[in-house]
DNA sequence: TTTTGTGAACTCCTTCACAGCT
DNA sequence: AGCTGTGAAGGAGTTCACAAAA
């Protein structure tokens, strides 16, 4: 479910507040869901609620951390360090969550051996290499549209099998390896609909409403 | 629907390729869908193919363009010139998408007056000022979490109707607001999943394949 | 009495399959 | 002959509503 790490979140702010238990109710408004939705959720792990009461916030914590397999920590590599490559290596949120960056990789000479985030860059063709010295199964792809299938598929035959793809393109990988896709553009454009939808253009026939929760389903080859 | 950026970003590649013509098995493969969900979609903006020889790219890409509303310029600021912030700020598809860029807000006194991708960077106190001024609707929010919300109001009450959420919180929004969520950890986290899942962990009992290609509903106010 | 856990209804999206146009 | 447009079937996720537990 992907709702849980969203959960998970809501949950661990809840502990920093000192808050013990939590009713689905509560925790549905904090995560902005319906409420049966979240005991639905939560009933898929087994039964970690206490009829009357709740869920304890601390166990539901483990329990969905253990589920999502937060419990170890994770090696990533990043593949191209312009900003937003930059920006991803310096985000706190990943070290947080138990992913830790082992490598950095760039063809630009100027990058080379330079320290990022405390990693050094290094030249992609060390890519083979690197992830299986580092056992590195997930990969963040920030490289320019151009090289992202031809580099997609160098991760993937070194052993990559989790794609975290920022660069507007459709990778096409093998069954067996996901691809999760964040795309500023297409959420821009999304948002640019609803204020062309705001200012009264033409409203598509039955759909201007379902846009408005709407999204495109990560396609993932599993 | 949240597929057409995608069907036009497909498109404007083969536009570009010299295509004139494109059956609606040839856009699913590129887009990565099912093709009759294509025909489908496209139906909705009206007959635009021709039986027996596909969609007119060019036409195409005209059509979605003036649905999405991406025939005008549309003003947006970006709040938070952290790493992530920049980062945005230089990323050149927003300009290619016909985003422009107008202000850049950030309380830290080392950076008012710098420029970034020549946008001058001023105090937050602007905000209401610069918005109504420029005319922006759009806002991308890539602040510290604590600040997220408090950051929300202010922009919501200076006239900001569209709201690019990078930050890990759930933001209460007025209805008649949208809001996009882009959650790096998140998706990490969903990728961890899927490694987990792969190694062989506790399968959770008929979710574990649906999960391969779920999503969280971006919700919106609308 | 409060709150979980869940069968059942419902709603929406997807996919099929084919009639009809070019 | 090829490909669109769409009614109908199918499937998946969501929400309702209530019985059972604390």
């Amino acid at each position: 479910m992907a709702r849980l790490p969203l959960y998970r979140r809501v949950l661990v702010d809840m502990a920093d507040r000192a808050l013990l238990t939590v009713s689905s109710v509560a925790l549905a408004e904090a995560a902005g869901v319906n409420s049966a939705k979240v005991r639905k959720d939560l009933s898929y792990l087994g039964s970690y609620g206490i009829r009357g009461v709740g869920y304890d916030v601390d166990g539901l914590i483990q329990t969905i951390s253990r589920v999502l397999g937060l419990t170890s920590d994770r090696a990533v590599c990043i593949v191209g360090v312009g900003h937003l490559g930059r920006a991803l290596a310096d985000y706190p949120g990943f070290a947080e969550r138990g992913f830790r960056l082992v490598a950095l990789f760039d063809p630009d000479e100027e990058l080379l051996g330079a320290e990022v985030a405390g990693v050094r860059v290094s030249h992609p063709d060390a890519i083979e290499v690197s992830v299986a010295a580092e056992d590195v199964a997930i990969a963040i792809l920030a490289v320019p549209a151009q090289v992202a299938q031809p580099m997609t598929e160098r991760l993937v035959n070194a052993g990559i099998t989790s794609i975290l793809n920022f660069t507007p393109r459709v990778l096409s990988v093998p069954a067996g390896v996901s691809v999760r896709k964040v795309d500023l553009s297409v959420e821009l454009e999304i948002l640019a609909f609803h204020e062309h939808q705001r200012l009264g253009a033409v409203p598509v026939r039955g759909l201007d409403a379902v846009a408005e929760l709407d999204d495109l389903g990560h396609a993932s080859a599993g």
